[in-house]
DNA sequence: AACGAATTGCAAATGATTTGCAATTGAATT
DNA sequence: AATTCAATTGCAAATCATTTGCAATTCGTT
């Protein structure tokens, strides 16, 4: 039932019921929708868009707008995180418990493949901005783009 | 008529008939619509929505249409530069002459105050980053996202 | 002033995302 | 296991940003 995909991995996979326990702690129904939403998302470890899971969830096994409505949910209760890559269409990622997520991503913009990045902006630097501006809660959204190895063929 | 905005500027602002100019050299023609847009985007240094755009034109003088397909025009040129802030709509920043309009912002999730940021990531590690997955012609997309002082009240 | 290609306005199409609402379902209770 | 009710879902319609087809207009040149 389980195929893991075959990408690298930055992060543990988590086991798969501590994300139904985390959904019950939090007094949300565990769903048919949800668990298979949870099942994709377990499985891949790209973002992925919601339509993407659409597709990959069988037929008839849930409608696109349930998606949207419970990756706002898994967003919230902060077990997901929603990335931007700049072309309009969300994507999403599951978040190990007790991380927030935080990383970046290199893009291929050929072909959209998906590397994940290990290195992130200085957090020096980010508090010297923040503090300059009289920000307060700086975080910092940040993606790489460039041609794949393959695409440059 | 030209209203400089009271915004800060890193960039030195360059003569608005520079503008045409460039236009005129690329074989676009000068209309109306487009030098109200360039009038626009002259004023204002901080990136404008294209429905910002629009609602600072005299009413009928422009279609939004027209704003969106000189946006893309103008960014192909080299003239202005898009910019994600991730809330599903895109802004567009005039770029200087030769410039390539690189830059960051500091924007706040309250109000949506807009600073320029100086800073950028650091250009070694980003080379590390493409040499070390193989890619070529890599940039970044990155921007900072916090609370204003006035929104901390 | 006339000509032809580029450009515009307008309306309709697209694509992602959200929402109203009635029907369904999970989970606690009887 | 049957009952109950709020949470959740499916479906269709609504939003919002953006794009596009096309006939009418306009710029820059002849």
């Amino acid at each position: 039932m389980k195929k893991p995909c075959n990408c690298p991995h930055t992060q543990p996979r988590q086991e798969f019921s501590s994300l139904t326990t985390r959904l019950r702690r939090e007094d949300r129904k565990i769903t048919g929708p949800r668990a298979a939403i949870l099942e994709i998302l377990h499985q891949h470890r790209h973002p992925l868009t919601n339509r993407e899971i659409f597709s990959e969830l069988p037929k008839g096994e849930c409608d696109l707008a349930t998606i949207y409505r419970a990756m706002q949910m898994l967003e919230k209760l902060g077990m997901v995180k929603r990335f931007d890559f700049g072309d309009g269409t969300a994507r999403f990622e599951l978040v190990a418990e007790g991380d927030d997520g935080h990383h970046h991503h290199l893009i291929c913009t050929q072909c959209a493949q998906v590397v994940e990045i290990g290195e992130c902006f200085p957090a020096e630097i980010e508090q010297h901005i923040a503090r300059r501006n009289g920000f307060r809660a700086v975080t910092h959204r940040l993606e790489f783009f460039g041609v794949c190895p393959d695409c440059q063929k």
